[in-house]
DNA sequence: CTATTCACG
DNA sequence: ACGTACGTGAATAGT
């Protein structure tokens, strides 16, 4: 078990070089001074460095950078630039900037020539262990993995964004890497490493790499039984001899830079209130400013030069609320019970921490925020069951209560959903970017760039409290927006009653057959080998075939092949291509039948198998303010792209299973979005073919083609279904003649004849894009808007994609709005029936249900009801019923 | 993080 | 002249 705590006074040894380049990426470059001086990754290492002072206390701190000029590395490899591929134009001043910030607050900060960082730190640790003194090296960089050795050396590494910390000791590096620190180098050499720009041994990993050092103790050791190894990593491996030996030359750390310091030297010096202030003002870093002064002022930084003054939590309030006292109670349950019961029952907002473990509770207008445990019976003591909630997320609220078995009510607001029916195409709904968007009067540089509210160096508990004040000044400023909008009937009575029915759906889940995906899985991962291992053989040596650009390599410089479609960067390999090219090589038919297996073992086996929960269900996220067309999108994982189309991947399909003892109901609205065309077309014929019972498919057929319905050939079905379904999205005749796989003119004949049968098909479609133009929006018979500001753009080609969106917007939009009424109904049904039958899953225009047998008549009835009753269109809705041991059981 | 590819409706 | 069917999420390689 690795040793997850730091003792508070210990030595922290920070890489100032890797934090930097870290900070750097994670961070919009936006981040700037009014004269367009970059300043993300100040601002980020600044933030990393409050939150190691907050989070760890250390007793000493230094920082390692390294110096202008190369180092001794240069002279061993010719592609070796310093360390990075190459430092941005705009990181480099940032160096300096942060030497500066480090300096005057007093940090000492060791280089030395010809070194670099990371050799800086691994002298300072190395003697720091000598001297039997713990010390954390801070880096993200996995090269100081080797530094570690227990009980004195560890590594805090970043493993992404600011914030993303793991805390190394031996037991964590073995676990994360599959070798002790010592040999990682050895590892590392092999495997290569791309963030420092060395290529390592083609078809080796990290895996194989652990394996093989595992085996045979050291590169001398593979080295001596190379022909232990299959033959293909037997070649690699021999052709790539020299490439390891200079990599681990290289990757090694040196432990004896000739420094002057001591680690016992390394004490903090004090800072310099004046210096910081100034500096930070230089870099018209107010808030990051705010947040040092405090830690100064804590003393949390060893002792200063100057006298310090508080901060209120007050500050960081808009004005306007500024002067009313907004004050943080942490009350017991019953306190908590007793403030709500001053509101009459009417909604009360309540935000859940990050964690889940405690919960900001409020009563609109009220100046008190009650912060309560997330425990069965403190929330039960402070909530009962009262309802309704507005919230940041109201969903994880919901699956909070759920979650302690208090049967929740529909939530009365959601920040979140009311940004994404107000603008669906705006992106981020957090918490945070609401405020900043909807409240311009708070100091937008206290909030967190994403997520919740996020004030570093703040408790969590004010930040807590702070959410529920924002999110009750956000309801207020959100809902007459509503209003004016049109919005409200879609909110309150779709969206807003849809969060319970995710929220149930998602805590019950979908039940999997464990066995059955390991057993998917294995197969598949035998089966890739094999394939891998004949592309390889047909290319006449190993390479990563899942890289498009060693593959490009492969098929147009090797082997010559015709070139296709050009992307950013190179040629296309896609499948489309890969087809067009099946005559010329038999490496190309290997090549489709490996991504297809491998497609199937990463995104499904190994992926899905990870995301079973300990009750052997799979519990998926639906997201409500993703798509912009009103659709619910799925993750972690994503439920609604499990493979259907190819008989190989369909047998994922019978690993989803209903609860022991019960059945799976599979319900689909056939054609739907076909069904919404005839309806918002209102074109005599399409509706006539959908008032018969005849296959939709083959009337349209006939119609198209001017015969009757008998003399209509599958092909002819095909192309008219084909032509159906490109028509919601705006297809033009390029597209069509792609796809049916003839020349633009025959597919022009096609449309044009399509169009001739169904005529007001067109006018619609003319009419949609028209009207769209008028207030660069389109619109639902339900009201749910689509902004499409690029519909009068000067760009051609970027004003026809808008065309087709706007076609698009209406015909997926209402579909997804009838789809999610229904979802409501059947929910509400289910429930009221007294019925234990629940939605465990929804795929856009299917629903899962799963029912114990005695309710299987009752549950079909109701199903095919509440589906059927959620529209009434011009044409019938259409829906299929099937029950089965699995869903693919039930739809096959 | 971005690009490419590919699974679904 | 330009690009070419809408909407998602996820894995992988590489910058």
């Amino acid at each position: 078990m690795a040793d997850t705590t730091v003792k508070e006074g210990e030595l922290f040894l920070l890489d100032g070089m890797s934090l930097a380049f870290r900070a750097y990426f994670a961070l919009p470059p936006d981040l700037a001074t009014s004269d367009g001086l970059v300043t993300n990754a100040v601002h980020g290492f600044t933030n990393m460095l409050l939150s190691i002072v907050r989070d760890h206390r250390p007793g000493a701190l230094a920082v390692a950078f390294d110096l202008p000029g190369g180092t001794f590395r240069d002279a061993m490899v010719e592609e070796y630039k310093g360390g990075r591929a190459e430092t941005p134009q705009d990181l480099l001043p940032q160096f300096d900037m942060i030497r500066d910030l480090v300096r005057c607050l007093g940090i000492p900060l060791v280089s030395c020539p010809d070194f670099e960082a990371d050799d800086v730190l691994a002298t300072l640790a190395t003697r720091s262990r000598d001297e039997q003194r713990p010390v954390v090296v801070v880096t993200g960089d996995r090269d100081c993995f080797q530094l570690v050795e227990d009980p004195y050396v560890r590594v805090l590494y970043n493993k992404r964004g600011v914030s993303d910390y793991a805390l190394y000791d031996e037991a964590g590096i073995i676990e994360r890497t599959g070798i002790e620190p010592q040999r990682y180098p050895m590892l590392a050499a092999m495997r290569g490493d791309s963030s420092d720009n060395l290529p390592g041994v083609p078809g080796v990993g990290e895996k194989t790499a652990a394996k093989m050092l595992t085996s045979y103790g050291d590169l001398d050791g593979i080295f001596a039984h190379l022909d232990e190894l299959t033959p293909k990593l037997r070649e690699n491996m021999a052709a790539n001899e020299t490439l390891a030996r200079t990599n681990l030359a290289v990757m090694t750390l040196v432990r004896d830079v000739p420094l002057a310091v001591d680690p016992m030297d390394l004490e903090m010096g004090g800072w310099y209130r004046g210096d910081v202030q100034e500096l930070f003002e230089r870099l018209e870093m107010r808030g990051a400013w705010r947040r040092v002064a405090e830690m100064l002022d804590a003393g949390h930084l060893g002792v200063g030069h100057e006298a310090s003054s508080g901060l209120s939590f007050t500050t960081v309030m808009p004005e306007r609320v500024e002067t009313e006292e907004v004050s943080i109670t942490v009350v017991s349950a019953e306190a908590a019970s007793g403030i709500l019961d001053d509101c009459d029952g009417s909604a009360h907002v309540a935000v859940l921490s990050e964690d889940a473990e405690k919960l900001a509770v409020l009563v609109p207008g009220s100046t008190e925020v009650a912060i309560v445990s997330t425990a069965a019976e403190r929330w039960v003591a402070a909530l009962g069951s009262r309802g309704p909630v507005r919230s940041d997320d109201a969903k994880r609220v919901l699956r909070q209560s759920l979650a302690i078995g208090i049967e929740p009510m529909v939530p009365d607001g959601d920040v979140g959903i009311a940004g994404y029916l107000l603008d669906a195409s705006l992106g981020d709904y957090d918490l945070a970017t609401m405020a900043r968007r909807y409240l311009p009067e708070i100091d937008t540089s206290d909030l967190g760039g994403t997520g919740q509210l996020s004030l570093d160096a703040r408790p969590d508990e004010e930040v807590l409290a702070l959410s529920a004040v924002v999110v009750d000044r956000l309801t207020a400023a959100l809902d007459p927006k509503l209003a004016d909008a049109g919005l409200t009937a879609l909110y309150r009575d779709v969206e807003l009653p849809l969060v319970r029915v995710l929220a149930r759906m998602e805590d019950r889940g979908i039940a999997v057959d464990l066995d059955e995906l390991r057993a998917i899985s294995a197969d598949l991962t035998s089966r890739v080998g094999q394939l891998e291992q004949r592309v390889q053989d047909l290319a006449g040596h190993p390479f990563k075939v899942n890289s498009t650009q060693q593959l490009q390599t492969v098929l147009f410089d090797e082997l010559g092949l015709t070139r296709g479609k050009k992307t950013k960067t190179g040629y296309s390999t896609n499948a489309s291509v890969l087809e067009a090219l099946r005559g010329e090589h038999p490496i190309i038919e290997a090549i489709l039948d490996y991504r297809e297996i491998e497609k199937l073992r990463s995104t499904y086996g190994e992926s899905l198998l990870a995301e079973v929960a300990p009750d052997g269900r799979i519990h998926a996220t639906f997201r409500q303010t993703v798509a912009r067309t009103g659709r619910l999108s799925s993750e972690r994982p994503n439920l609604h792209n499990i493979p259907v189309r190819s008989q190989e991947g369909r047998r994922f399909r019978r690993a989803f299973i209903p609860t022991s003892g019960w059945s799976l109901l599979a319900a689909d609205y056939d054609q739907v979005e076909l069904r919404v065309i005839a309806h918002l077309s209102g074109d005599e014929g399409l509706l006539a073919a959908f008032s018969t019972e005849e296959d939709i498919h083959r009337s349209i057929a006939a119609s198209v083609y001017g015969i009757t319905t008998e003399h209509v050939t599958p092909e002819q079905r095909e192309r008219a279904k084909m032509v159906s379904y490109g028509l919601a999205y705006g297809m033009e005749a390029f597209g069509l003649a792609q796809r049916l796989g003839g020349n633009v003119a025959e597919a022009r004949e096609i449309m044009d004849r399509y169009f001739a049968a169904f005529p007001g098909l067109r006018s619609y479609m003319d009419q949609a894009v028209i009207e769209a133009r008028e207030t660069l929006q389109t619109r639902t018979e339900l009201g749910r808007i689509r902004p499409l500001r690029d519909l009068d753009a000067k760009n051609g080609a970027v004003r026809a994609a808008a065309e087709r969106q706007a076609m698009n917007a209406g015909i997926q939009g209402l579909a997804a709005d009838i789809f999610k009424v229904a979802l409501v109904r059947l929910d509400d049904r289910l429930i009221r029936e007294g019925l234990e039958a629940r939605i465990v899953l929804q795929i856009h225009d299917e629903v899962l249900v799963e029912a114990p047998p005695e309710e299987h008549a009752r549950v079909e009835t109701a199903t095919l009801e509440e589906l059927m009753g959620a529209a009434s269109l011009a044409v019938p809705l259409k829906v299929s019923l099937a029950w089965g041991t699995s869903w693919g059981a039930a739809k096959g």
